[in-house]
DNA sequence: AGTCGTATAATACAATTGTTTGATTGAATT
DNA sequence: AATTCAATCAAACAATTGTATTATACGACT
């Protein structure tokens, strides 16, 4: 891969994680990315491909290592009960876990909820690791109805997206403490599990 | 309030909700709702300013339903315990409660968090009540560490702003079912409860 | 050396963006 | 009837948008 389709790639996920899609124009990254404007369309297609080309280089791998997480965790449970918060695991860890390397990207697949850009994305690319994980909800929670096990994915998904996009309250001008990727996960663990149990367990 | 002024807030409620802030463009707003380009900027100073009326229009009595809600479950209380339900309730219902007569205001606020322009609104329209029910969240789990409580406050709007999005997995092209919004709301407080719970109640 | 194909470059394109300017209306007030 | 003033309108503004064209540089191959 050139130096220059490098460039493009990690200024784009840059920008469109700090900006918005909508609200980043090609030549304010062209300009960042110190190419000539010409390149992005020479290289990718459109504003629209240059974007799926940013998500999908790092998402394919978060989806990859979310599947062999899942199926680390099936293996473990055998023919036993499936715990939810193993999936949960599975399902969030995989994309906290580049925010040291990247945390732009973390912050960029926030947006993609956000813009409402991500279901389209998702609609096209990761149709089978989203029916693997429905499956494996469905497995963790046989008696949740199913109506209600989408409704909790939903909810999930939601508080997934908001907490990529950065930690509470961050107040303007003050600068966020650098992101505790597994920490965060590991709150979210917390609260997504009992989340998804609730009414399920006997009191 | 003129013809004119009303049916340019009502139009780009729509339009926000629909497609975001930066993609909707002016234009496509006056044409939806019949006026002048003029018209926009003679009775809003600029695109931002009209954002801002759009949001204050339907946000401000919402967060009026709000304290008002949460008044009275404190007052039922007394000095004993409140339930984390409670405040939840308060919190959640008078948004959806909208949704009937204006669904497109309750897709708009997701919009507003998706886009991370609703924390900009809220600073400067809503920091009264975002403490109340900060403190409201604390009386009802006493035991829960602040960081921790800011943290699922953060999940709980994150989850919220999804939720106001619409329904899971919108197929596109599928018209989804007219969403029943008292029916979220109750989902929403039982996996948010049991989110907030989450560590505290004594197995 | 010469040819080919990939990559970069400057520039132009038509369309769309938010915003502004005057002119014109129409009803209320003097 | 004359005046005033808020509201509407068509038109234009400069700036920016995504995209396309054309030419130039550079290296690898025959």
């Amino acid at each position: 891969m050139t130096e220059t389709k490098q460039k493009i790639l990690d200024t784009a996920e840059r920008l469109f994680g700090d900006q918005g899609y909508a609200a980043t124009s090609l030549r304010h990254i062209i300009a960042e990315a110190g190419v000539n404007l010409a390149a992005i369309h020479y290289h990718y297609g459109s504003k629209e491909e240059l974007l799926d080309e940013v998500v999908m280089r790092k998402a394919g791998p978060v989806n990859e290592a979310r599947l062999a997480l899942l199926d680390r965790y099936e293996a473990e449970a055998g023919s036993g009960p499936l715990a939810v918060e193993k999936v949960l695991h599975a399902f969030l860890a995989p994309v906290f876990s580049g925010a040291d390397r990247s945390p732009q990207f973390v912050r960029l697949m926030g947006r993609m909820y956000g813009e409402g850009l991500m279901t389209m994305i998702a609609g096209r690319h990761f149709q089978p690791t989203v029916t693997r994980f429905i499956e494996a909800f469905r497995r963790a929670l046989p008696d949740l109805p199913n109506e209600e096990l989408l409704w909790r994915i939903h909810f999930m998904i939601g508080t997934m997206a908001h907490a990529l996009f950065g930690p509470p309250n961050p107040r303007p001008g003050v600068e966020s403490p650098p992101l505790d990727a597994q920490g965060v996960v590991q709150r979210l663990v917390v609260f997504l599990g009992a989340g998804f149990r609730a009414g399920s367990e006997e009191k």
